[in-house]
DNA sequence: AGCACGCCGACT
DNA sequence: GTCGGCGTGCTC
């Protein structure tokens, strides 16, 4: 029997499938999907077994025999492993990193070498010997000083010792220490036998004899029971009882469940999305649905009963949530509905409690998985729907290899199950909505709040007039008086602030020089909290200086509108208010996102200042005021995606206010009222919106009229860089249609990061059969020549961002 | 990607 | 003379 093997080696030769033999005593329980322990030239590597077939094309004398099998059980399907070619050959990326990403990191390889000594009596070297201890196997990492690696190398190469590698997992099973109690029998007689003197332990078999013959966790024993380790050691060595080792799952925090009342009647427009989605499922129809809804609308409660409707049918669900919207209050509504059949998937989780998740998936033990990007390759082998949420979040696509996009991978995955997929959004990409459009997908629209709540109020207020007018704050007249209203009545406030591209930067008022990053071409940050200044790209890290770099000038101070200067001005204005601030650096620390959210909920806090990730998911009554302090800082990005973007954004905030009983008014501040990314986020409406955008995507030829793929380069060498972006750009040229539009090369926006020089080219096309065969054929030539000469390319298929 | 093999300069 | 630099080529 001959397996074909993707070894673990993302390298561009040996993208393929190799042969091995399978040993005898394997062929039995060899599967296709298995994992397993392989000889690959002078190492050992892991592999995964993608084939079993009787011959072989290769000479009998080359083929190797596999070392070991590491699963009993496949880890991946027949599907998903045709999902992970198709997945390769789609994204330009290696098969083996395809298989990778589809698995908890915690079953990644280790690799590990080894020293064994082989003829003990030959070590002729004293300070090796003290150093071995009579040990004959050491692992090689111990050995860091240059002499020992010298003699170990000598007598590796006399035989003396040699050098193991050894592949194993990262995570193990975790297991805890049982304790079965014998029968009441056996404890009766124990209690006689034991010294008078032994007070706890006869306490202990009193205890034990109410729970005779039952096993339960030693630590639970100890605490219920009350006594020490070592008194139940005594008993057990008597007889007591008999210790074991059980499988458990480590547990994430167990979740906050509340009772959300389950809504009798849907809405009308909910039960016409409901009813649709069911009957593609009971016909087992792979059609995908475009759920637009506005914020409020209850697109969620939808979802619950579609997942509902195939549970019931035995079928299994998954869901997809932004990372950033995968609270607790989110997963909670989940768990709440479906119990213990939910595995949550989120990058909170530890390594292990990932991998154990993803085991719960794979023994079929829950049938909904709620988790972000990655969670879209549950090892389910009966999908009935899946789910995306906030379909136009652009963390659905990886940004790096192999970049694949979680929608393409949903609607792949469901055309296999012949399954529904639902792509949720109050504001949808336009791609998706283009297609709704043009009936690749459904259209489901809910128009109306669930509970009939109308949308809030929003006002724009054109900050230019503001500084006309003597105001240099960064709160208008009309901003800062709601917020004293709202300080007056005790409701609760959210500030938004897009940090990005805006941040405080260092500015010489007399020569103009802005502090830049000596190894990126961008301006770097002040930081208030720790007085220093940071790049954003790289990790540089310098203090702020006191005279400018350029003209030594002391009127150097630094500018902007990040988070930590705006809240400085909260407390100016508003010293009464109670501030939390929520952005990347108060909420580094894993669970300080759910503790500020939980303050603000508990009404700790009256306004809540932050960046992005409050745009989203934050349901909490009291908000009745939503403040955007900024609203352009998205817009004016050198991206085709800013306005659509901006909108997104505009349309996210402003559904955080007046969500329950106490209406909602939501103030938008900027320097371009009249672009209709903003004018547009009054009325919120979504369509007149898609019809403009639709507008300037077809003049400047954007998707979705074109598709587009980005090629970038970087070389520490300046000319280097153009000269192979230049080769590069040609090729294509030469080889792609006619009709196909290449632009570049060019540098990229951001020219230098970490001292390398950035340029790209981009490719739009509609049609073009010779995309894949050319850029294949690109990436060959750099893999086989480029590369050795320092330049890194990347190739993106639709990416998100060209910025 | 690793790792071994192989062919030319500065040291014991 | 040998240690060790990294160029080249292979991995079932």
């Amino acid at each position: 029997m001959i397996a074909e093997i993707i070894v673990d080696v993302s390298a561009y030769p040996i993208d393929r499938p190799f042969d091995y033999r399978v040993p005898k005593h394997l062929e039995s329980v060899m599967e296709v999907g298995s994992r397993v322990k392989v000889p690959f030239g002078p190492r050992k590597v892991l592999g995964y077994v993608t084939g079993l077939k009787s011959e072989s094309e290769v000479d009998e004398g080359k083929l190797k025999p596999i070392d070991e099998l590491v699963d009993l059980e496949p880890v991946v399907s027949t599907e998903l492993l045709s999902l992970s070619k198709k997945m390769a050959r789609e994204t330009l990326s290696y098969e083996i990193d395809a298989l990778q990403v589809m698995l908890p990191a915690a079953m990644r390889a280790k690799y590990e070498k080894f020293v064994i000594i082989e003829q003990p009596g030959e070590i002729d070297d004293a300070t090796f010997f003290t150093f071995l201890k009579g040990r004959t196997r050491i692992p090689l990492k111990e050995l860091d000083d240059s002499y020992l690696l010298k003699v170990v190398k000598d007598y590796a190469a006399r035989g003396i010792v040699s050098v193991d590698t050894v592949v194993s997992q990262q995570t193990k099973v975790k297991k805890v220490r049982t304790i079965k109690i014998a029968e009441s029998s056996t404890l009766r007689e124990l209690l006689q036998s034991v010294h008078p003197n032994a007070k706890k332990q006869m306490e202990l078999l009193e205890w034990m004899l109410h729970h005779a013959g039952e096993t339960m966790e030693a630590s639970k024993l100890l605490k219920d029971s009350g006594i020490q380790n070592p008194v139940l050691k005594a008993i057990i060595e008597r007889g007591g009882g008999t210790e074991g080792l059980a499988e458990v799952y480590r547990e994430p925090d167990a979740p906050n469940l509340k009772d959300t009342p389950i809504p009798i009647q849907l809405t009308d427009e909910q039960q016409v999305a409901l009813d649709a989605v069911n009957t593609a499922s009971d016909g087992g129809e792979a059609e995908t649905f475009l759920l637009h809804g506005v914020t409020g609308s209850g697109k969620t409660e939808v979802y619950l009963r579609a997942i509902k409707h195939v549970l019931e049918k035995g079928k299994e669900a998954i869901v997809l949530v932004p990372e950033i919207s995968l609270t607790p209050q989110m997963t909670a509504r989940f768990q709440e509905r479906f119990g213990s059949l939910v595995a949550v998937m989120h990058s909170g989780l530890s390594a292990g409690e990932k991998y154990d998740e993803w085991r719960k998936i794979h023994r079929r033990e829950v049938k909904v998985v709620v988790g972000a990007r990655s969670a879209i390759f549950a090892p389910f082998e009966n999908v009935g729907i899946i789910i995306l949420d906030e379909e136009h979040e652009s963390t659905y696509k990886q940004e790096d290899t192999p970049r694949y996009h979680a929608r393409d991978v949903a609607i792949w995955r469901s055309e296999y199950y012949g399954c529904p997929v639902i792509l949720g959004s109050a504001t949808p990409s336009l791609e998706s909505f283009a297609r709704a459009k043009k009936g690749v997908y459904t259209l489901l629209e809910l128009s109306k709040r669930a509970k009939n709540q109308s949308l809030p109020s929003v006002t724009v207020v054109d900050m230019r007039d503001e500084l006309k007018e003597g105001n240099r704050s960064m709160f208008s007249v009309a901003l800062a008086d709601a917020i004293h209203q709202r300080l007056e009545r005790k409701e609760q406030i959210v500030l938004f602030l897009n940090k990005r591209g805006f941040s405080s930067f260092v500015l010489c008022r007399d020569c103009g020089t802005v502090v830049q990053c000596p190894n990126c071409d961008i301006s770097l940050t002040y930081h208030r909290a720790n007085e220093r200044l940071k790049c954003h790209y790289c990790a540089h890290e310098e203090g702020v200086p006191l005279v400018c770099p350029e003209c030594e000038s002391e009127h150097i101070r630094f500018f902007g509108t990040g988070t930590q200067k705006a809240e400085e001005e909260i407390y100016k204005l508003f010293p009464e208010a109670r501030v939390l601030r929520m952005d990347v650096d108060t909420t580094r620390q894993k669970g300080s996102h759910e503790r500020l959210l939980r303050q603000f909920s508990e009404g700790k806090a009256d306004i809540l200042l932050g960046t992005q990730m409050i745009a989203k998911g934050l349901d909490f009554p009291n908000i009745t005021l939503v403040g955007v302090l900024a609203a352009d800082t998205t817009l004016h990005l050198a991206d085709f995606r800013a306005a659509e973007k901006t909108f997104q954004l505009m349309t996210q905030v402003s559904g955080r206010a007046g969500r329950h009983e106490l209406a909602g008014e939501v103030i938008i501040q900027t320097y371009s009222p009249e672009h209709y990314a903003i004018e547009l986020a009054k009325t919120q409406h979504y369509e007149t919106f898609y019809n403009l955008e639709m507008a300037s995507r077809k003049q400047y030829g954007y998707p979705p009229f074109y598709y587009i793929t980005l090629i970038q380069f970087s070389h520490k060498d300046l000319l280097k860089v153009a000269d192979f972006a230049d080769k590069g750009t040609r090729y294509l040229k030469t080889s792609l249609s006619p009709e196909t539009v290449i632009i570049g090369p060019a540098a990229a926006a951001i020219s230098r990061v970490n001292n390398r020089y950035r340029y790209q080219c981009l490719i739009k096309y509609k049609i073009e059969p010779r995309l894949t065969d050319t850029l294949q054929q690109l990436i060959k030539m750099y893999r086989t020549n480029w590369m050795k000469e320092g330049l890194l390319m990347t190739v993106d298929v639709d990416p998100t961002s060209i910025f």
